[in-house]
DNA sequence: CTCATTTGTTAACCTAGATGAATAGGGAAT
DNA sequence: ATTCCCTATTCATCTAGGTTAACAAATGAG
């Protein structure tokens, strides 16, 4: 990464980065704060690809020529570095490997785990996060309703 | 890659080139014939995470000193070519982006598609595919059992 | 502060897909 | 050919999670 083409941003909760539609071109590094990428379905409900607190990076996975599939919003006031995909050529690759096996885990787990498995797994992989965000993102993450993930909460309180 | 790392393995079909728990340092390009690579969760159910025809690469996404939660095994009569993952030091980067986009996309799929939806989508991502596995394993594939799967064909027929 | 919007939870009902069991076809080995 | 096993399909039943609606609590704007 070249620092010279870095963009300092600064962006208040619920502003968007990129939505939809727009060309693809950039990488987004949070400073600090915390991001959101998203899609929006036909029946116009929500489904968040990731949540990207400090240290993470975020972008659509595409080619820089397509248009992003993903939304990118702030979830709180942020510092964000962005940087041109086509200069970034020296991409970061140990980080790339990591997030290849998060989304092999998030596939797997999308297959064979129930709701409340995954629920489970996102609480003890990112505690972090399920301090600083509504149940209705975290139920948006796992693929479920808000009502049921209220129902699974019940359920793990009601067990112990 | 280095030319001189690579072996040239021969499997027949049925036969696997990598056990879940086995050490996660390979990385597989299959010249000719076709692999899956799968996980088999606590019920004993498979769940097939990706397959790989003639020109594509496996490997488990984790880093190659913790073992490896993937199965991979071959569907045909197969040519693979091995490398060890260490001595992968300059990463075919286009690849892993396009693997990337196909993997977000694999994730929004099944956050946001019903059965059917994921059938078509596979059907026209995949159409080789498509004619040279078994229904069990497009089921797998997509998350759902070979029943829901026979369902979701019938219905499909009887539309047109 | 007030008013309005969004969020979290509960409950009643509904559907997509799982489960289990039965049946019929396909190979492969002998 | 026969046996064995595995695959595909169908049906009946069950259940996790979706949908709709109601309401209270929290948040935000002015």
């Amino acid at each position: 990464m070249k620092t010279d083409t870095l963009t300092k941003l600064t962006v208040k909760k619920g502003e968007y980065l990129q939505r939809r539609g727009e060309l693809n071109t950039k990488v987004y590094y949070v400073r600090s704060g915390l991001l959101r990428s998203f899609c929006v379905d036909e029946k116009g409900k929500e489904h968040i690809f990731m949540f990207a607190p400090e240290g993470w990076i975020v972008a659509d996975s595409g080619p820089p020529e397509v248009p992003s599939s993903l939304n990118i919003q702030a979830l709180e006031d942020s510092v964000v570095l962005v940087s041109e995909k086509a200069l970034d050529v020296k991409p970061d690759f140990p980080r790339i490997v990591r997030r290849m096996e998060a989304l092999q885990k998030r596939v797997i787990m999308l297959m064979s785990a129930s709701a409340m498995e995954r629920y489970e797994d996102f609480v003890h992989t990112y505690p972090d996060i399920v301090q600083r965000v509504s149940q209705k993102m975290i139920a948006s993450y796992l693929g479920i309703t808000p009502q049921a993930l209220s129902k699974v909460k019940r359920k793990l309180y009601e067990k112990r």
